[in-house]
DNA sequence: GTATCTGCAAAAGATTTGCAGCAAG
DNA sequence: CTTGCTGCAAATCTTTTGCAGATAC
């Protein structure tokens, strides 16, 4: 993580490097004020805007991703290699993670034809879960 | 149109059949006050409020998909079979097509496996586009 | 006629920003 | 030292909500 802070040209505080370690304990997507609560709960002294302002420039720089399709919240995760994708209930919210990433071959492709540097992806699966479609909260 | 409104079990309002024109009018996802915007410039006199009501609860019924990768807003587009994907510099925010949508396959898969109806999906890639890449904008 | 929908204005949240002090390189 | 980072509080911006009147069926 040290490295990561290294390589987008950032300085090495206190703040990222726990931003950063958060992040990577963390095995879903977290939101600003996820890791603000946790930091804290460490007994980390910093601010949510902080938080916020580490977030957008780890965004910016391609060390982190950012996903906001569920709630009103952006939820962060770590532009790794080992990044996961979820399925979520529009009805109850319940998050279940898809262990298959298609796209790696379909990047490679876009990359050569756009032109652009590809830094990465955000993928979400929307539907009902077994028990709210027992419910019947849904309409089919 | 009228058509979907009667399938997610909706009265037929004119500010709702209006939405969903303007939803199928367009060929990339458009915010809440995009569609405001189009539907006040066509002479509609409708609130904001309605749109982000109309559209919420299409997105429950699954009529749309929502996204929101990109700024701090929501994006919008019809839950059609014909839907498309986007790459997005996340310097300049320059908004390319992707021609392409894997993804059906493993939705089908997810769906027998995970037990939930599958109503859709948000994918979208980020990376830097050439011009932005040229001026150095980004931080490799 | 009744349940649903809409407009308006106000509220609620999430995220951003200005500024003054602090810390890393 | 100098540039970049942080905290705080206020501002901004998007989205949601309560309520009273209007509309679809």
């Amino acid at each position: 993580m040290h490295d990561i802070l290294k390589s987008c040209e950032l300085k090495n505080t206190k703040t990222r490097k726990l931003v950063l370690e958060l992040l990577e304990q963390t095995h879903i997507p977290v939101s600003a004020e996820e890791l603000y609560d946790r930091a804290r709960a460490m007994g980390a002294s910093l601010s949510l805007a902080t938080v916020y302002r580490t977030l957008s420039v780890l965004t910016e720089r391609g060390a982190v991703l950012k996903q906001s399709n569920r709630d009103g919240k952006t939820y962060y995760q770590l532009n790794d290699h080992h990044h996961k994708h979820f399925l979520v209930c529009t009805v109850c919210g319940e998050i279940v993670q898809v262990d298959a990433c298609p796209l790696c071959k379909l990047e490679e492709e876009l990359a050569k034809s756009t032109g652009y540097r590809i830094t990465g992806h955000s993928l979400e699966f929307m539907g009902t879960c077994p028990r709210c479609q027992k419910e019947g909260k849904e309409k089919p």
